[in-house]
DNA sequence: CATGAATGAGCATTCATTCAT
DNA sequence: AATGAATGAATGCTCATTCAT
């Protein structure tokens, strides 16, 4: 019975989240109102109070399951790979991949990430907890591993990373650079560009 | 007395806008309301309706001032180097100083870019319209500038372009790159790394 | 348990819209806003907002309640009577006896139709829709009924309606009127008068 | 120098009422707002607090001036003709020809009188003053003089002085009618009505 | 577990009016 | 005589949240 309500639970979260994500994609961040939500989700409004805390906890929740989702897929691909250049070329072209396979859930992360605020008002994008970021951390011992194997050069490791994570994420955040180039030629000549920018002579 | 009361009516603007800029980093986007500017510049709400036609016309006023200056600041920088290499490493070192300079305003302007939306929904990130941007043009111009001199070797400009404002961009997007390294230090490196991409052998 | 829901939401919708007709006759049109109507239904505005999707929305739906409710009482009255000259009688003395019966219905009613607009600002007593009034259609059909039967002359069926009709509405238009004659009067001369209009020799 | 000043203030006087009624018309009393009436007059909206006291100050000049106009008009018309039946036939066809030859000042008319009220909230409409209404006295001074010289029947007076109005004003009052008579038509079939239910045998 | 009903706080905006110039 | 600047109050409306059922 408890695992029973458990599993219903859940589902129902998972249904709830869902529809957050269509919601964040399809109008944004700030016209998601409960109600937007629970409309995509085909439920009532005090059903997702019910199941989250409050807006905020929903969303966090949300992030928290969008950034799961893209690190796993990432790092699927980054893992499989051997030797660092070959990590490198895979987790650019998994990164910009999932984006463009996953087009919802990265808009939503993106909504989330930049609208979304601590209880003390620290806008997301501007945190700097303990907390670490899976996919920062690969990128980061995948450069590491580089330089150990004499494979790369010689370049501060977390300015390359944000470096790299940056030139990635301005594929999603420029609409007119997607006007231009398709995600696949994007990703490949920033594999080109990142690779000569880590070979020192 | 025209001139005069123009003149009052311009220091009203540029009065409230600034309130609009302390207000959106203070609280960010979501929270802004007219309410909240209405009382950082220490007038009422309607005296902002009378000035601006809405929110919305305030915001855009508020967004090209916020363009605007910045442009100006990096340009101001890269029209003043010469050659290709100085001028990149003009426009990577202004860009972050602006930011670093003027923290309120670049989060501001973010602040903007990541909430506002047009009339039919479109957020302004996603936005793919023929105005063009001055700094985007500058470093397109910079490049080709560079691969005709033969200084530079053979990319695609307007991925390369991506790449660096990407990179540059995630010193403010990015809360824990500005706990990790001071923004001088992450110009000088982001410079050596693009000085390395862009000169191909 | 759906059905009760549905009474519940139907009693609710019906003490707004009689807290409506309260607020209308009491101060008029224009100062009737959700707030006047809310504190009379001693509930809140957001709640009206939950009953009716807006302002325009409740006054159509107070509206229509008005035009049948006074249909119904007049056409009871007509519908009893037998033959043209009576029904002639009974369409005078119900539509005056609603006034003065229902003063607050009627002043609400010539509130609404006086100053509601339709969304392109036409305002309700100038429309010319299809929509049939059916007092106006009864009162037709009485005279056509009359002439058919030859106990009523020759004249033209709609501008005799129009011209009973305007005179029974200047009743409840004319504040001077009611101050010298009761309704009953009023109605027993009009009465008198238009019988001698419509029997022509 | 004192007499220009009051020709100036009448000449602005005037403007301002000409421009309300103006506005009045198009937009109706709901939307009449000193800046709309302002607009129209190409003055600003202070001018118009500086020439009147305050809205309702200018709403009751602009009444008055439409109450006088219309007046005007028709005692022209009765005043010239000659003996009871004529004079009513005069009033009527005065009447409805003033609603059609000036359609805004008359839809002015309508707008300030139904939606107006004195500062105890009384609607002008249900107002019982004892200030005449010098088109009334003189439906009743024409009918008076019908029944003294036998040309009228027995009836009462100020019931039919209202049944004759009413039928009159409905032609403003009611949109479909208009699509259905022009004005001639209505005012011929209305004397021919009035002239029936006035000559009783 | 799920909902409809309800609310208080907040929103952008409009308005008649005032006042210094 | 005329205006631009300014305001406080009020408007319709939306929102996240609560609660009885």
């Amino acid at each position: 019975m408890d695992e029973k309500q458990t599993f219903i639970t859940e589902a129902r979260r998972t249904q709830i989240v869902n529809a957050a994500i269509m919601t964040l994609d399809e109008i944004g961040y700030i016209h998601t109102s409960m109600a937007q939500i629970a409309k995509r989700a085909e439920i009532s409004t005090a059903l997702i109070s019910y199941h989250f805390r409050d807006k905020n906890d929903l969303m966090d929740y949300t992030l928290m399951k969008l950034v799961t989702d893209m690190s796993n897929y990432v790092l699927d691909r980054t893992k499989a790979a051997l030797g660092p250049s070959d990590k490198l070329r895979a987790y650019i072209e998994g990164s910009i991949a999932y984006q463009s396979d996953n087009p919802s859930c990265h808009i939503a992360l993106v909504e989330i990430v930049f609208h979304a605020r601590t209880a003390d008002n620290v806008p997301y994008y501007k945190m700097n907890d303990d907390e670490e970021d899976p996919l920062e951390s690969e990128l980061q011992r995948i450069l590491l591993l580089g330089q150990k194997q004499k494979e790369f050069g010689d370049f501060d490791v977390r300015i390359m990373t944000a470096a790299i994570r940056g030139a990635i994420d301005e594929y999603t955040l420029n609409g007119k650079l997607k006007g231009y180039v398709d995600s696949q030629s994007y990703s490949a000549e920033l594999v080109k560009v990142f690779n000569r920018a880590v070979r020192c002579v």
